[in-house]
DNA sequence: TTCAAATGATAGTATTACTATCTTTGCATC
DNA sequence: GATGCAAAGATAGTAATACTATCATTTGAA
């Protein structure tokens, strides 16, 4: 079995669906792996454009500016990650056990086996979240683009764990708070351990399990009192 | 009673110490108020020129580049943030309301009396460090700057926080990342009280209590376990 | 076959991110 | 008062970035 599954993107995000043309992908694909590879300041459209041999104009046809593309990849994976959320805890009865499910969602960069090829590489995106992720949002025309919608998919990932703490613990008075805190760490952490580790308990050398408990232990004490 | 309080900073921050002339201290006042304003996207040495009255190259002269200019003013803040918090942690003997105390001052936008009107002005470094502090260590140059010691105060005030933290509780085994997600979580959560609101259980009217509120049930209820 | 949409090719502009050089100003010292 | 020197001012120049515009070519759906 492969799957395909097709997010359905804001439109707001291009000027013309990437996912509709040959060209198109490969701007998002291959503009995912530059970005990762070179830092999204240092990445142009005319870098990208020499990558997938096309021009820089034929860029511009799909994305207004490479922030664009960035909100386009960001929210892509919030909304890949809402509906692996969805998966994970669909048959899952305990608040707790849905809850700890998502946490290793969000650590663990996996690449699911069952998603075709052409697809837009979930382990890439996850990196690109940690590497790049809150400059997606950290502009000075963030509430216009909120406007536009364009960071819903985020929201609507904040909501549904809000919800499953709510299920968990219905008194507790900051469930979304909590929730983002969630997501944020749950990057933060990892880029800290991987670049600047004297900010964490964790060695860089090791496996993510330590950031797991970490956040673990922060939720259901939170969830606890 | 006027206090002039200087931080040292680290010299591979700067080529010329902007402290030590009247021009480099316009440079950095200034070009906090510009970024501030403006966004550190939209921010040139060119625009903060015309505003102080002087050339491009006259402020090449002080800062390599903005982003530069950026880990300056952020990393200033830090080690003020840590004078603060030695300042109000000196007396106090319950280690509980230290750390009360310091998420009161992570939170908190003050400006301190005592401090004279030459001084970088506390309460825009802390809204440029809510709104752009994290692009200061979200480069590709991380692990250089890193060893340039250009994180050493943000590190430092991570460690006392640390230390305080184990002082409450000996046997918590997270630390120092329990540290740094407070000192992250205060940033983040005001950004998002102000910008996007759903992710957050504040009201963008309201004042920030409830974010210390927060803050506080999550540290004390981790340790608490 | 045709015709519109997508792409390719090329060019051009304003701005950014610098570097270089030369002149002037201010002010400490002799 | 003259001298010297560092800081600042003035000006210019370059390569790259961030776009926009135009026209020609390909291609695949009706």
């Amino acid at each position: 079995m492969e799957l395909e599954i097709k997010i359905k993107m804001n439109e707001k995000l291009f000027l013309r669906d990437p996912e509709e043309t040959a060209l198109g992908k490969k701007i998002v694909r291959q503009g995912l792996t530059l970005i990762n590879r070179i830092g999204f300041e240092e990445f142009t459209f005319r870098k990208l454009a020499a990558e997938i041999d096309t021009t820089e104009a034929g860029i511009y046809r799909y994305f207004e500016n490479k922030h664009r593309l960035l909100v386009y990849l960001t929210t892509w994976y919030w909304s890949w990650i809402e509906y692996k959320v969805d998966f994970h805890t669909n048959n899952v009865s305990s608040a707790e056990q849905k809850l700890r499910n998502i946490i290793r969602l969000l650590v663990v960069d996996a690449e699911s086996p069952l998603v075709g090829k052409d697809a837009i590489s979930e382990k890439e995106a996850h990196q690109l979240v940690v590497l790049e992720g809150s400059k997606a949002y950290l502009t000075r025309h963030v509430s216009k683009d909120n406007q536009d919608r364009l960071f819903k998919p985020y929201k609507d990932l904040c909501e549904r764990i809000a919800v499953i703490i709510q299920e968990y613990n219905a008194t507790y008075p900051f469930s979304h708070s909590l929730a983002s805190s969630l997501l944020e760490l749950s990057h933060n952490q990892k880029y800290f351990k991987d670049n600047l580790p004297s900010l964490t308990d964790f060695s860089t050398k090791e496996n993510d399990e330590k950031i797991i408990q970490f956040l673990d232990s922060l939720i259901f004490s939170a969830l606890k009192n």
